[in-house]
DNA sequence: GTCTATATTCTGATAGAC
DNA sequence: GTCTATCAGAATATAGAC
């Protein structure tokens, strides 16, 4: 395909590398939930390559191995949640901040439920893949935000909770329509999540989050 | 083993398939910690084996095939969430009902992390195997304990929320201690959860729970 | 860049001695 | 009941034609 760029001239909205990266992100996605769903070990370079419709060997073309894959996938999941985890900002008014942050995670968890899955089947295996990432990036923002809840909490705007066990919360409750999904489905009779039963969740985590810290 | 009891007169503690027992539960105990970290498609004999320290064949001697070892596993698991369900009772008082509830379900988190982490991983993969459960025993109690929230809420006890959401946030929440452990222990800067944090979690958790939905 | 064929390792499962 | 040896199939990964 370079070729052409140097012998023909270029017609068209040709652009260099692109069929690369249409494949790749062919690959990737596919990846994505054949590992949300399976794990690392649990997934086959044979269903990934089946599920993007490409050869076994073109997977072998475009990442060194199972694991280069799997980092790729999981490099890609992390930038989605940064863009999220940087929603919760210091604004003075803590209803207005995290009100907007519930409904940010929420909206997350059923835009990109294998994105969750991924990293939640991440988590509960130890998380091997992600230390780099949890000791840098991650430690980094909690420490942060922790501070403007402290803030919060010396100005009497909430009451005075642990704000690690109240990001937890808001983390697991979000997390838990994506994660969770069989058990919700079941026990709402459903066959699958609209986006209102999403903003209903969301409603229901904002007043017992907010009226439960005493915020508002 | 049986040939013992009916032709020769039993000496000492002897009881009939004690040695059964003790095998099936050590090779239990060690398929929970591998399926519960790599998944049913991930986990392998091998490792099974191994942990539990004994010859791969063995396992097949006691269970039958892979899948078998794995229903075995879930059963034993699902034995154990049902003790914990059945704390949430019909008593009058909700902020004593549920301060409870969630307290049991913490200790759960905090005693059987492995089974938690078990019942997280089967769940993300679509609960492929948890079908029968859901859809009877898991329906049952929902419904049930949704009528008791209802009951609350009509005698003015509580909030008028959506009882599912609020046993979705108990759930989340407290599960989330035993199944995202590693993003704990990093962003609490320590290197395993004491009692006395979960003790501390808990108590956000029902500060949080309780106020928010108006109990007390 | 793409794909078929294949090398090599590993996994679930079994046979059969003890 | 226990364990070693081993099979058939599947997995990752690569070689090499196109």
């Amino acid at each position: 395909m370079a070729n052409r760029m140097t012998t023909h001239i270029s017609r068209g909205p040709y652009k260099p590398g692109r069929i690369r990266e249409q494949s790749r992100d062919l690959i990737l996605q596919a990846a994505e939930a054949e590992f949300a769903c399976h794990g690392f070990r649990g997934a086959t370079m044979q269903r990934i390559a089946e599920s993007a419709q490409v050869p076994k060997a073109n997977i072998h073309y475009y990442f060194s191995n199972k694991l280069g894959l799997y980092g790729a996938v999981l490099e890609n999941t992390l930038n989605l949640w940064d863009t999220v985890f940087n929603e919760l900002s210091s604004h003075d008014d803590p209803a207005d901040v995290l009100g907007r942050y519930i409904d940010a995670k929420m909206n997350f968890s059923r835009t990109n439920p294998s994105a969750s899955r991924l990293f939640a089947k991440e988590m509960i295996s130890g998380a091997p893949h992600l230390s780099a990432y949890l000791q840098q990036d991650y430690r980094l923002w909690f420490k942060q935000r922790m501070s403007i809840f402290d803030c919060w909490i010396a100005q009497k705007k909430m009451d005075d909770l642990d704000p690690a066990h109240v990001i937890f919360m808001i983390w697991a409750s979000t997390q838990y329509y994506a994660d969770f999904e069989p058990q919700i489905l079941i026990a709402t009779d459903t066959q699958s999540q609209s986006e209102a039963s999403y903003q209903q969740a969301a409603n229901s985590i904002k007043h017992i989050i907010l009226k439960g810290c005493g915020i508002g």
